[in-house]
DNA sequence: ATTTAATGTGTAAAATAAACACATTATTGG
DNA sequence: CCAATAATGTGTTTATTTTACACATTAAAT
C-alpha cells in the first residue's frame, strides 16, 4: 500500500494516511533534495564566499555555490558537513541552517529543492587545498550574479551571518586562534558593512569575558604590534534580559 | 542520461555533473518531502497552536502538527499556504518558513524530509471551521510531546517567533482588526511568557506610528471600557541603526 | 634620532530603558 | 442613587546603555 499527497483533495484523508500506515512513500511523490553550502571566509579584511565555477551552458562563465544531492540515507546536516570536508578538509566547522529554496523552476535539472547552509572558516586553515581553479574565494560584496537561484541564497545566507553574528559570538570562527583587538574590529566590519569606533569596540569585548589575554603581541607587522587575545567559548553565557525589548 | 549523488566520491565530479547537463535526477535520489505547519491562535490571553490528532498506532493519542506531502509541481510556500486554506479557510495568513527537519529516522514511513511553517491567525476568523473533534487548539505552554518530531519542530518555530514578534510587527496578524492596547500587551505577554509595564508598553508603542486611534471603545466589557486602535502596516518603516549593536 | 602608523586609554553627553503612583471612568451590586 | 470595584489613562525620575570624541604611547622603518 502507498500513500500519495492530495493536492487539491481533503487534507485530513492525506494526514490521516500518512500517519497511520508505516509504508513507503509513493514514487512519485518524491522529489530531488540537494544541500548548498555557503562557506564564508575572512581575507585581506574582506569578507568572502568560496564558490565554484558552473560550466552549465545556460550559466555559461557563472559561479555557484558548493552543493549536491542528499542521499536518502543521508542527514541534512551530515551532507553539508561532507561538503565542506571535501571542499576544505576541515572537519570541525561552524555550520547553521538558512532555508529551504523550493522554486519550482530553480534547477535547470527538473525539480530540485535545496537546503542551504552556510559555514564559518578560516581560510588560512585550508589554503593549500585550492589549486583547483574552479574555486575561488569571492569579496561577498562584489559579487552581483550567480547560476540558479544562488544570488538569492547568498544573500539571505548573508543577512542571516549579520543578524547572527550581532547576537552570537560565532564570528571567531574566521579568525585565527590568536588575533587582535585590530583583527576582530576589521572582521566585524567587514561583515556588518559598518565602521565602528575603536574605543567602543574594545570596550564592548573586554566587558563580555571571553576574550583571554595571551600576553604575546603581534609579529612582523610594520607598526606598534597589538596584543594577542584568544576566545574562550566556555566563559560565553547568553545573558537572560529582565525587559523584552521591542524594537520595530 | 541520469545524475547521480555520490555520498563518498569527488564532490566536484558531482557538482559539476548535476550542474552541467539539463537532464532529471536518479529517481533512487528523490526523497519524500512534506510541509508541517505551526500555526499559532491567540485566545483567552493564550497562545495557542492548532493540533490534529495522529491516529498511527505508534503515536497513539498524540497530537501532531498539520503537514502534507509537497506535490512534485507545487511550491514549498503554495504547499504551506494550501494547508492553511484547507485546515482554517483563511487565504490571506502571515506565514513564514522556519527551516527543515530531515532526521532520517523522523517519520515512521520512512525517509520524509519536511520544511516547517508557522503562521498567525485570528481565531475568530475560522471559529466555524473546527467542528472536527480531530482539530484542536492547544495551550503552548501546555504541551509536553507531540508525535514524531514534532514538540522539536514546535518549539523551535515557537523561539523563532518569539524573536520574530521582536524586531517585526507580525503580532498584530493574531489580533481582530480592532483591538485595545490591553488586548495588545497582553498579546505580547502571551508570546514572550512575561509580564511588561503597561505604562512603559503603551509609551512604546505610541512611540511608533501605526497606532490609529478609531475614537471607539471596547463594549461589553464588565469595566471602564479601552480605546479601539488599529493597526497600519503601511507606516511601518524598518528603522536603520546607526550603531550595530554586538549584544551576546 | 626622527618619522610613521598603528595601539591603548577615559570621560562626558545623549538616548533609551526601567521603576514607580495616582486620578479617572464605566460597570456592578446593594 | 451611591458606593465599591476594576479597569484605563497618564508623567517623572533614575539607571543603564550608547555614542561621540582626543591625546599619549609604542615599535618599526628610514
Amino acid at each position: 500500500m502507498h500513500i500519495s499527497s492530495t493536492k487539491n483533495g481533503d487534507l485530513i484523508a492525506s494526514v490521516k494516511t500518512l500517519s497511520a500506515v508505516q509504508t513507503e512513500v509513493k514514487s512519485i511523490n518524491r522529489i530531488a533534495l540537494s544541500v548548498d553550502c555557503v562557506i564564508f571566509g575572512f581575507d585581506e579584511n574582506k569578507l568572502k564566499v568560496l564558490l565554484i565555477r558552473s560550466d552549465l551552458k545556460k550559466f555559461h562563465e557563472k559561479w555557484s555555490l558548493l552543493g549536491d544531492l542528499v542521499d536518502p540515507k543521508e542527514e541534512l546536516d551530515a551532507a553539508a558537513n561532507r561538503i565542506l570536508k571535501q571542499r576544505t578538509g576541515l572537519d570541525d566547522v561552524y555550520l547553521e541552517q538558512v532555508r529551504t529554496f523550493g522554486g519550482i523552476n530553480r534547477h535547470p535539472a527538473g525539480r530540485v529543492v535545496t537546503v542551504a547552509y552556510y559555514s564559518l572558516i578560516n581560510i588560512q586553515h585550508h589554503k593549500l587545498k585550492i589549486l583547483d581553479n574552479e574555486l575561488h574565494w569571492h569579496d561577498v560584496n562584489d559579487i552581483t550574479e550567480l547560476a540558479f537561484d544562488h544570488k538569492q541564497i547568498l544573500d539571505i545566507s548573508y543577512e542571516q551571518l549579520q543578524r547572527r553574528v550581532q547576537e552570537h559570538p560565532l564570528a571567531f570562527s574566521l579568525l585565527p586562534k590568536k588575533f587582535s583587538l585590530r583583527e576582530l574590529q576589521n572582521l566585524y566590519e567587514a561583515i556588518l558593512d559598518t565602521k565602528m569606533d575603536r574605543r567602543n569596540f574594545r570596550k564592548k569585548f573586554f566587558a563580555m569575558d571571553f576574550l583571554i589575554d595571551l600576553n604575546q603581541m603581534e609579529q612582523d607587522v610594520p607598526h606598534r604590534p597589538g596584543k594577542l587575545y584568544n576566545f574562550n567559548y566556555n566563559k560565553y553565557e547568553k545573558k537572560k534580559k529582565k525587559w523584552i525589548g521591542i524594537d520595530f
